[in-house]
This record gives C-alpha cells, structure tokens and sequence, in this order.
DNA sequence: TTGATTTAATCAAACGTTTGTTTAAGTTTT
DNA sequence: AAAACTTAAACAAACGTTTGATTAAATCAA
C-alpha cells in the first residue's frame, strides 16, 4: 500500500499526536487540524480513527526492522564491531521515528489481539533472531562468553533505550541541560547512550562470574 | 489523606483499567461498572475523573518509595548485597503493584505539567539519590570500580524492569510459556530478571575497559 | 478544440452516540 | 434530625462518522 503527500500529512500528524497524548486521548478534530486538513478527509482516506492507526503501522512497518542481515552477513568485522553497530543503528532508528516508536510502546501495553499486536510480535521476533545470531557467531568464535540469557539482554538494550526515550524531558531538567537546544541535547544523549550500551553489553559478554 | 473502603474499591478498579486502556481509553462508567458502584459515586468521592487520577497517586505515592534508607545504614551488608537487596525490593515492588507502574510508565510519556508529573519528577530524584549513595560507597571501599554512570546505569534498571513489565505476554508466547498459570509464569520471570539484573550490575561494576 | 461526463478531492453541516458531570430525590447511618 | 451515602435520570459538550453539495481535474466524444 502506498500513500499520497495529503495521507502522509495525515499519519504523521496523528503519529506525533498519539505519542503525547495516547490514541484514545486524541481526537480526529486535533489530528484534522494538526495535519491542516478538513475533518472529512480521515475518514474518506482510511475509514476510521482506528484504520488510520493500522495504516500508520503499515506506513512505517517497512522502516521497522533493523538492518541486521547486512551487519550479520559482513565478514570483515569482528563480533564486537557487529555489536557496536548494531547498537548505533538501533539508537538511530529509535530517535529518528522517535513519535512511532513512543505509540508502539503504548500498543505494547495493551495485550489486545489485531493486526497492529501482530506486527509487533512478528517485528520482534524477527529482530530477537538476528540478534540471537550476532551473538551467537561470537559465541563460537570465542568472542563472548556462553550462557548469556539473549532476550534478557535484548530485553536491557531495547528497555534502556525506551526509558531514556520516554524520560527525556525528566533526564534534561534533573540535570540542568534546559540551555541546549532540542538537538543538541538530543544529539547528547544519544552519543552517551551509544557509549554506555556499548561498554554495557561488552561488560556483559565478557564477564565471569 | 485516608480512603475508605469503597473510594479504595474504585482507585484499584481504575488503576487496572487505566493500566490497559489508558486514562482516556477508560469511561467512568467502566471504572463505576468494574468497581460495582454508581456512577456518580466517582464524582461523589473524588470530584472528577482528573481528581480520582491524583487520588490514585496519592494513595499509591507512600508504598513507592523504595525502602532505600535500611539498606543503606544497615552496615552489615557489603556493597554487593545491597546493590541485590536493592535489585529484589524493586523487583517486588513493581510486580507487586503491576497496574499502577504502568500507569505511571504511560503518565511519564506524556510530558504535561501538574501534580502527578511533579510527584513522579520527585520520586524518581529521591530513588536515584539514594541509589547513588549505594553505588558510590562501594566505590569508596573499592568494591566497584570508578567512571560509572549512575543515572543511565538506573536507566537499565527500570527500562529493563519495564520492558518485561510491558511487554510480558509477548515473551510469554515467544516462549511458549502458555501452559504455566498467571502465577507460575509471574515467579518465574521475576526470578530470571533478578538473577539477570545482579549479573548485569555485578558485571558494569566491575568490568575494565 | 470544444463541450459533456466522470472521477477524485474538499468542505460545512449534521448525525447519533458516548463522554464527564450534575441534579434531585431517595435511603441509610450516626 | 442531621449527615453521609446511593441512585436513576438528565445535562451539555465532545466524540467518530456520514452526508450532500461543491470544486477541480481528468477522460472522452464530437
């Protein structure tokens, strides 16, 4: 399915709406108006409210998965060097769609069934395989150490990188970065996650007990 | 302030429903038909849906501060210990009280002013205090080494806690844990992320670059 | 090229329903 | 008797969606 430059107003609007303020908590007057649009438009384009959610779904699904395959497949670089960019792509793929991924943590909450609960669960098993692969490579390269509990890590990359997301403006104030601009706190932040993920996740690999 | 039975009735029947619908996926007349009172009881007690919101973080707010302060004098325990004693009581702590953390992990992305966004600024002020405290006297007595970054380090703390907290039924399936009840399958995975979590800690504070 | 016809896009207005809240009359408790 | 509680009914406002008219562009027939 492809959309037009209006309809992709429309889902890009409404993304950053149902990040601040919850799908239910956003109405499609406040979506119309944000997008610029007459409030007709919503649904002569997607039917309904929650059509236009599963197009939104639709619209950045393509973007979702992590570009595994071509660190995974890339026999230059060592496991660590695997790690560190699998790291970096996914803080960049986080804050670049920072909006959709804030509404995927708030459909993650709700166990619904759906389409939108079976994107989800298909992303992140897909995500979970190559990542588990990754891992594993360096395992039998000798690389990392055995007995890693790869969802739990998974688990930390993916629930540290949430929370930093979700925290942002709690983060900013406690630590008096109110004089930055939104960029550069943002470019901040993600340059100290990346470097404590990184030094994390080879704490992890490497420790013995 | 106190609350009788009946206004606790009503405050737990929407923790739950506002923990899986959000505050506004959820109706009164949800909250008054799953609490087993009237409609207007809501008003009656609290004023408004808003006020019931405060009302709910009030009487949750006392139970939420972790009970740092004991372990922190108690100087029988090494750095260590603490640092698992602290890991267990937060474990509990969220689990214990499911619903209401996921309301605040949805109130936390919505970064409006008002008393519940200040309450939840302070607790988490006073949890990373405290938490500092414990990390850096282990790193007076050399237990833990130096150059550690303390917020982010909570960050995977809780992000990971949470990520597992939300996203539970996903790992419930991805790993065919169907067939453990809701109780089985809870004292397991609090079980793996608190033996996780203290091989996660053990291994940043400890680990050389 | 002209004029007719179809198609897609846009709009203000209205639809019926659900929303949070209030009312006013009751009942129970103190 | 007073205060606290409980209720069904009603309220205006906001909600998602539909309607019917209007516009503009595209397609076709002459």
């Amino acid at each position: 399915m492809e959309y037009n430059d209006k309809q992709i107003q429309i889902i890009e609007a409404a993304e950053k709406l149902f990040a601040d303020h919850g799908f239910a908590g956003t109405s499609v007057r406040d979506i119309a108006e944000s997008a610029g649009v007459n409030l007709a438009m919503i649904s002569y384009y997607f039917g309904s409210k929650e059509k236009l959610m599963e197009a939104m779904f639709q619209h950045r699904g393509q973007h979702l998965k992590l570009q595994l395959q071509s660190i995974l497949l890339n026999s230059d670089m060592t496991s660590n060097q695997k790690v560190e960019k699998l790291i970096d792509e996914y803080i960049d793929r986080i804050f670049q769609k920072q909006s959709f991924h804030k509404v995927m943590i708030r459909e993650q909450m709700m166990n619904n069934a759906g389409p939108i609960a079976e994107q989800i669960a298909q992303l992140k098993q897909t995500n979970q395989t190559l990542f588990k692969q990754i891992i594993q490579e360096g395992q039998k390269k000798g690389d990392f150490k055995k007995g890693i509990d790869i969802p739990f890590l998974m688990m930390t990359l993916v629930g540290t990188t949430s929370q930093l997301l979700t925290t942002q403006h709690y983060y900013r104030e406690a630590n008096n970065l109110q004089s930055l601009s939104g960029e550069e706190f943002e470019k901040l932040i993600k340059k100290k996650l990346s470097a404590y993920l990184k030094t994390l996740v080879k704490a992890i690999l490497s420790y013995e007990a």
